[in-house]
DNA sequence: TTGTAAGCGTTATCAG
DNA sequence: CTGATAACGCTTACAA
């Protein structure tokens, strides 16, 4: 920064001032200023910016799963959506596999990125141990996408509207004639808990029994069982709606195996490329992710106080519909 | 800091040294550092620690695309390998979509990163220009993962032996008595060339002729066209390797289309999650990606310098058989 | 606008 | 092991 300063013929504060506020810098200096940093290839080290108490600019965002493709979607939104606005956002894994539990918050890295003292900071995905998160990151606003529903209160979060999604399905699959549509999910966390009660719901609203939920988690391996569960009951379901694509194609198998492709119809969740597949042709609700991380951008990006209802904002999603659904009953 | 060592007794650089190098404090007196420091919820400040000229103990992982399944899985199994050696991994995207080429540098991303000081970078997949990224992290040493085969030469590489897995590939179909075999690739960067080369220099090995190359991208539309034109032409292929996964599932949809299921035979390349699904059961080179981010990680850990070899590290693949190429012809 | 000086939290050096 | 001091690259406050 010196070297810049002697070569613009100003003072080395008047370069601080340059990149901080360049409005309240008389623009010959600015120029001649700029035009130094250029030739000497410098660029203010952000790093030593961070060190003095004042929060940087710049939005950290965290991620649960580097691998789980709602999140990396919701993720590559918000960052688009920030760099639109000038904004500088850094991705970080979040948590690392563990021995014990599975997985555990990647606290090393946690605390780096506080250090570093962001403005604000997205968490995308469900990551464990969010007190440890907030302390270490005390420094910035904290907004949460695609999160455990209600899991800390008091936090902003944005994520798809789970009781509209699979009221969407109920409807579907009852305007094709359906009267007897099972659930395969309810097992692996909140997400999959708010899905089931969701289900019951929209069943309820049609006046429909919605007893018939055999418990699945989100792997293809755990649809299959549940939906063979189900098929080979007494009173087997025309249509099963699963809680996401990937349970949704073991779902799939299962209906095959007994031959009744095209009789019975399957819908999936998420509306990942999976489903879009050729030899899938999944029906799948989209929870619209890119609008999820956009809006969590958003709120990151306006000014004053982030709103922390206790809902958060939720985000409508719509059905994608193909061909796993297309049966008349 | 100083209060940790006003609470423990002890001088301020004492408490810097427990940090850097326990083993150089008496057993006592770190422990009542540690104590201390551990009432005070202090942990010293890591940016801090990259603002003097020593390059920080920590590695940065720069991902040329958070979506990509065969990336992020490198990407993972480099950060449990460091995990494991206690050191830490910071991974960051580096790469933002750009209206004009498509895909560009994230140029702030970098710069944060270098002035961060890591002692080590980790770049996974094509990433645009590196010679910028070379530059703005000259403090630490550079391995590749999975990256442009010879794109900057002297940089220390680790991939996947595309050679040995489409021989693989060519020796399997041959074995089940395939002769006429089409490739679907060749478009969409120099991984796509490279294995398109190595099927040719594959079939040239079994006398057979290599000439019905369809050229597609690894999207599963441009392996739908490709396979379609290879099927319909004159003379089609009973065997068609495809340049990887997503592109093998559009050449699936084109030999169903024309009821050939079962008939002709399907390899992909990468093995991702999507070659297992039930519904697909494709046969696929498995690169084993954790092993290349952990050869990659291991460079990086090892004493001395990184062996920047031509070629880099190639490590061999294995074929994954599957439903999709076990008729015999 | 300028120049000066203090400060951010650490590490490094060096004489005691 | 201590204590003091300089340095890393920047921001900020203040007096000129």
């Amino acid at each position: 920064m010196r070297d810049v300063a002697d070569r613009a013929d100003v003072s080395k504060s008047l370069v601080s001032l340059a990149y901080r506020s360049p409005a309240s810098v008389s623009p010959h200096r600015l120029e001649r200023i700029l035009a130094a940093a250029a030739e000497l290839g410098y660029r203010p080290n952000r790093v030593a910016r961070s060190l003095n108490g004042a929060r940087e600019d710049f939005v950290g965002i965290l991620v649960a799963d580097t691998r789980n493709p709602v999140l990396t979607d919701v993720v590559e939104s918000a960052r688009a959506t920030l760099a639109d606005a000038g904004r500088l956002g850094l991705v970080t894994s979040a948590v690392l596999p563990s021995p014990s539990s599975g997985s555990a918050l990647d606290v090393e890295v946690v605390a780096m990125l506080g250090d570093l003292q962001p403005s604000g900071l997205l968490v995308v995905g469900s990551v464990p141990d969010m007190d440890r998160v907030v302390e270490m990151t005390a420094s910035a606003r904290l907004v949460i996408a695609s999160g455990r529903p209600g899991s800390r209160g008091g936090l902003a979060t944005v994520r798809g509207d789970d009781e509209v999604g699979m009221r969407l399905v109920v409807d579907h699959l009852t305007a094709l004639g359906h009267r007897r549509i099972g659930h395969v999910g309810g097992e692996g966390g909140p997400v999959a808990a708010g899905r089931a009660s969701a289900f019951a719901g929209a069943m309820r609203e049609h006046g429909l029994d919605a007893g018939a939920i055999a418990p699945s988690d989100f792997t293809e391996r755990a649809g299959h069982r549940a939906a063979s569960a189900l098929l080979d009951s007494a009173d087997p379901p025309t249509a099963i709606a699963a809680v996401n694509d990937l349970a949704a194609i073991g779902v799939l198998a299962a209906v095959a195996e007994r031959g009744l492709s095209g009789t019975v119809a399957v819908t999936g969740y998420d509306n990942t490329y999976l489903a879009a597949l050729g030899p899938i042709d999944l029906t799948s609700v989209d929870p619209h992710n890119d609008v999820i991380g956009r809006r969590a951008a958003e709120l990151l990006l306006a000014p004053g106080h982030v709103p922390a209802s206790d809902d958060g904002v939720l985000v409508a999603p719509s059905l994608a519909v193909r061909g796993s659904s297309t049966t008349v009953v």
